[in-house]
DNA sequence: CCGCATCCCATGTGATACTG
DNA sequence: CAGTATCACATGGGATGCGG
């Protein structure tokens, strides 16, 4: 049941037989977003067998990562202090990782969970220091996700509706996104082709969002 | 051949499908401390089988975070460009899983590589700024390192000949030297035990080092 | 229903042997 | 030295079942 080890005592090997296992990591990255229920994770990761997701639950916990919330009548999930401290590695692994992707290909997903990763991954808060507070929603491939920005502080929430929400600009894209955040789209030309539609508010404030979150190759 | 993915589009599932599968990344770790020939990446990896090491070379290539390198006689893999960006997310990762290390079993060992890498974590930059320059000796379980600290700079380099070296102190040590760095043993009580054993030069600089190299949980 | 556990088969991994 | 080849075995994937 436990992790398999590599018989080596160090830092990343350690690290690795604690969240080095398929799918593990991309659980601990959405409970690095919050508290979420078994069948949260589950749809959060579709493509993983159940048989695999009950099993690096129980293999987190042992390992201190994660456990399950106290004192709650639901069986709910979540990071301890100690998996807390993985979340500016997760950060800058996923920024790494979001400098390496290509195009997306058709089957290809995106979760509210992983896209608020690489949102957090890209934003600039020196930037967005510099800027207004905005309020960006955003809807890409089923995931809607509301973007709050004020000064230094970024602010990802899933929100079902998107249209009634007081937002200064509201778009859906596909995932070509990634490249108005990397830079190899202007946001003019992002909407004009149609990677980017705009569904309400001011269609400037793209601009805005691309300097505000941006990871170039 | 590629390495298997999860069929979603973001940043760490990128970064988990390039250096994500068992071996990989303790290979990109051995190859951010510098250019190795594949018998040397086997020799610093024991455990490996050569099929496993020969298969992650080619993936890690094929994923442009290694290569082989240019013009030289010898075959010798080194990182990418952007493998080098990996490095201060793999110091970080290391120092996490470092703070995860309980005591070591028997079996487990420490390679310079792995060691080097830990000392990198544990590195207290703005620490050793305040104290003079200092280069030790340490041989742990085989491994043997000469460091030099010189401001805030580290330089670790596997030495074969320790005794003969312009070092100010030079000692042995168990894995227990991961209590002396997390600050769950002093530098004193460390020598009694024989946790740590002074080879040569001053015994008293040892709680130099302890401060220089520090990562508590 | 939610939170898993079981089953079976495909694939990846490990140990060893072997080769250009 | 730098890998391949082979085969036994462990793990992962997908479907399904099941108890609280």
């Amino acid at each position: 049941m436990a992790a398999r080890d590599y018989g080596e005592y160090g830092g990343i090997t350690r690290a690795m037989e604690l969240v080095g296992e398929r799918w593990a990591m991309l659980i601990v990255r959405d409970l690095l977003l919050g508290p979420r229920r078994y069948g949260e994770l589950a749809a959060g990761l579709p493509r993983i067998p159940s048989n695999i997701l009950a099993a690096r639950l129980k293999e987190l916990q042992a390992a201190g990562v994660i456990r399950r919330a106290p004192r709650s009548r639901v069986i709910i999930y979540e990071v301890t202090p100690y998996g807390r401290e993985l979340e500016p590695v997760m950060v800058a692994l996923g920024a790494w990782g979001f400098k390496g992707m290509g195009d997306p290909r058709e089957e290809q997903i995106i979760t509210p969970d992983s896209m608020t990763m690489d949102l957090r991954a890209a934003f600039r808060a020196s930037v967005a220091a510099t800027l207004p507070a905005t309020v960006y929603g955003a809807r890409v491939r089923g995931a809607e996700l509301l973007i709050r920005v004020d000064g230094r502080a970024l602010d990802v929430r899933r929100e079902l509706t998107l249209e009634d929400r007081p937002v200064d600009l509201a778009f859906a894209a596909g995932p070509g996104i990634h490249r108005l955040i990397s830079g190899a789209l202007g946001p003019e030309p992002a909407i004009e082709t149609g990677v980017v539609r705009v569904l309400g508010g001011d269609p400037g404030l793209l601009g805005r969002f691309a300097s505000t979150f941006h990871l170039a190759a």
